[in-house]
DNA sequence: TGTACATCAGTGAACGCGCGTTCACTGATGTAC
DNA sequence: TGTACATCAGTGAACGCGCGTTCACTGATGTAC
């Protein structure tokens, strides 16, 4: 009798949880979902099967602890949503005036996506899902990234850096900020200069600041 | 002997193409994937036989004409790409300085976006595909879209109006419409403000005007 | 004008595949007595 | 301390589905003679 290859049918050798730690899987195959989205690139391989796969653990055993497949993907959301939080309070950390740290912000914002092209996608470039439609703004002002932002901006109005009222200025750079980062993420064949990013971002605050050229229409 | 329902097999009843005349079909299946893409609003709905089917012919017939589903997604981002670019000369037409053009064209492209939203999203939030991954830059050179914006903003250039180089400041302006239609579409959720795609854009031309406001750093 | 035939637009049926999900089941864990 | 048993984490096998693609075929069209 031929020894079978150490591995050909269970990757990693998993010990079953212990009586009231069935949550402990939760968090592996959390993990495997995302890291199999950022290793593959490509959200359609992250599959209920892979994701099991990957873990070292039956495919029904997914569904003890997500609902179904889209549970799982929003689990994946929220918890990128609160790194992408995460990076931009960090970068906030260092600034030293209220303008400077909007671009810290804002850079953090791009950097985060660029970085993680694949979770940025899903957060942030897919079709708002049917279900997850009514929870979608709940779901964004939840992970506070939006409420950190609003934050950020009405410093800067109150300390007359920037005019205007501080929600729609807000979603500008906020749309600056993703169509920086979604544009390079989908053309990366295109000539972007190098400070791309950092320019970009410098130039959305220039839009917004009080008192423009003189030559302002 | 009862009479089957009319059209419950083939909904319309089509002439098969005179003898050099095969080519026509090729345009109705363009149609078809354009159509249900806008009608379905979803990219997974657009399917070889959803195609055949609305076309009204068998499935094998679609391979007839193009070599596989790719190809007949592609030749639709072609369309796509050539109906945004029509959009914003058309725009350009009406404008009666260069600054207001480049406005003009900006808010056009926002507009088509957000009226051709699962149009938009199959030629710019899409992973770029594999294969097509080479051809990415001359096909968005080819439409011709992106020299007409390099030489709106070339006149803005070369009339005083903007500061820089022409390349980056054209990415830059393509990266804010593209931030403001994307956030739209994937997070219609979110409270945007009536006049948020006009005033975007301009707050955008803002950002890369020639000698901005006193107090720029 | 009539007919045999090559061309080619289009078809019916099937292929294998991977998917999300469900069902009845197993067997280790820990507790009650 | 020992044992019967309830609990529950995890499994093997199967379900039906829609997909992209291919194969051998049909039959109308138009041409050569």
């Amino acid at each position: 009798v031929t020894t079978p290859l150490r591995g050909t049918k269970a990757p990693l050798r998993r010990h079953r949880a212990r009586r009231g730690q069935g949550d402990l899987l939760r968090g592996e195959i959390l993990a495997a979902a995302t890291a199999l989205l950022a290793e593959t690139g490509d959200e359609a391989a992250v599959s209920v099967r892979a994701v099991a796969g990957r873990v070292g653990v039956s495919v029904p055993s997914v569904y003890l602890h997500f609902a179904d497949k889209q549970a799982l993907l929003d689990a994946v959301c929220d918890e990128v949503f609160g790194a992408l939080d995460r990076a931009m309070e960090e970068a906030a950390n260092d600034a030293t005036d209220p303008l400077s740290e909007l671009e810290r912000r804002g850079v953090a914002y791009v950097d985060f996506a660029l970085q993680n092209p694949e979770h940025y996608r899903i957060v942030m470039m897919r079709r708002p899902s049917l279900t997850a439609a009514a929870h979608e703004f709940e779901q964004i002002t939840a992970s506070r990234a939006f409420d950190h932002l609003l934050a950020a901006v009405k410093r800067c109005v109150d300390a007359g850096y920037v005019e205007g009222e501080v929600l729609p200025v807000a979603l500008y750079l906020w749309a600056v900020a993703h169509g920086t980062a979604a544009l390079m993420i989908a053309k990366p064949a295109l000539p972007f200069p190098a400070d791309f990013v950092a320019s970009s971002i410098r130039a959305s605050v220039a839009g917004v600041l009080a008192s423009p050229a003189p030559g302002d229409r």
